[in-house]
DNA sequence: GATCAAAATAGGAATGATTCTAATTTTTTG
DNA sequence: CAAAAAATTAGAATCATTCCTATTTTGATC
């Protein structure tokens, strides 16, 4: 694929993102990821990083995805027992699963939307993390 | 338990819901779930009904429950890639997985709220099922 | 109530995503 | 550079769930 090594320089990531170290491993996965809007499971990623690094094993792929989760540099989606997806995509929204396609379309909330304003929460609730999926088709109109 | 075949007569549960023959396994599982608040998981299920049918089989569970399910006679709920939990109720509502105890809450939308009218879905979607799961913690207060 | 077909069940094997383990390599620190 | 810490690899292990097949139960029909 290379020509010239300088005109191959891809997407620059920064050494260090949230406090994670980046090796040449998470900075595959997340370049990856990052140009994707499919939201691919992990055995995915592994055989598209494997084009760049050979050597790559799945455990390290899940240890990176897992890592770059928890430091809240992607997030992991789950569409009930699926294999989980990851989605680059930090802002507060939901997955809409298109069961004739298959796909996943990430969903936002209409502007001024409160998540929080909606439901009945107990009192002195902290919420961590919200997941909002939704399955269903887009008609042919 | 029993001291008199008569007094012991447990909910009466129909011979079909919604289409779907409920033999003695389902009306256990059905039966079981109905009276628990803790979204039991298939396994917790089968160690219950056990009591009552000493020689079902954890398959036999795993079938009733997906039969319950499919004819919306009771309601599956995932959380992240935990085993899947299962819950009688079937008004729309969410989840708040409480991870200090481990406990989780049926959550109810504030009442008029609609859950299309917040999302920004796209044009002729048919939704069929929706999932909102919260996970954080219930401050002491 | 006997008979046949269809549905449900039981038990165990198989599956598959994910996690764990131990050994090796790479990076960081002193 | 040496030692310690962190990351990676490969393969084994885990475990919820599904699949398979033989058996049992049920429902319909006579």
């Amino acid at each position: 694929m290379t020509i010239n090594g300088l005109q191959n320089r891809q997407t620059e990531i920064p050494e260090e993102i949230n406090g994670l170290r980046m090796t040449r491993q998470r900075q595959e996965v997340y370049r990856f990821l990052m140009g994707e809007r499919t939201h691919p499971t992990a055995n995915e990623v592994f055989i598209r990083i494997k084009e760049a690094l050979p050597n790559v094993s799945l455990a390290t792929v899940y240890n990176c995805l897992e890592a770059l989760v928890q430091h809240k540099i992607i997030r992991q989606v789950n569409f009930d027992r699926e294999p989980s997806r990851y989605c680059p995509n930090l802002d507060e929204h939901g997955h809409f699963h298109d069961e004739t396609t298959g796909t996943i379309h990430d969903v936002k909330f209409k502007p001024g939307i409160n998540l929080t304003d909606i439901l009945e929460l107990p009192p002195n609730t902290v919420i961590k993390d919200i997941e909002i999926t939704l399955r269903g088709q887009l008609a042919a109109s």
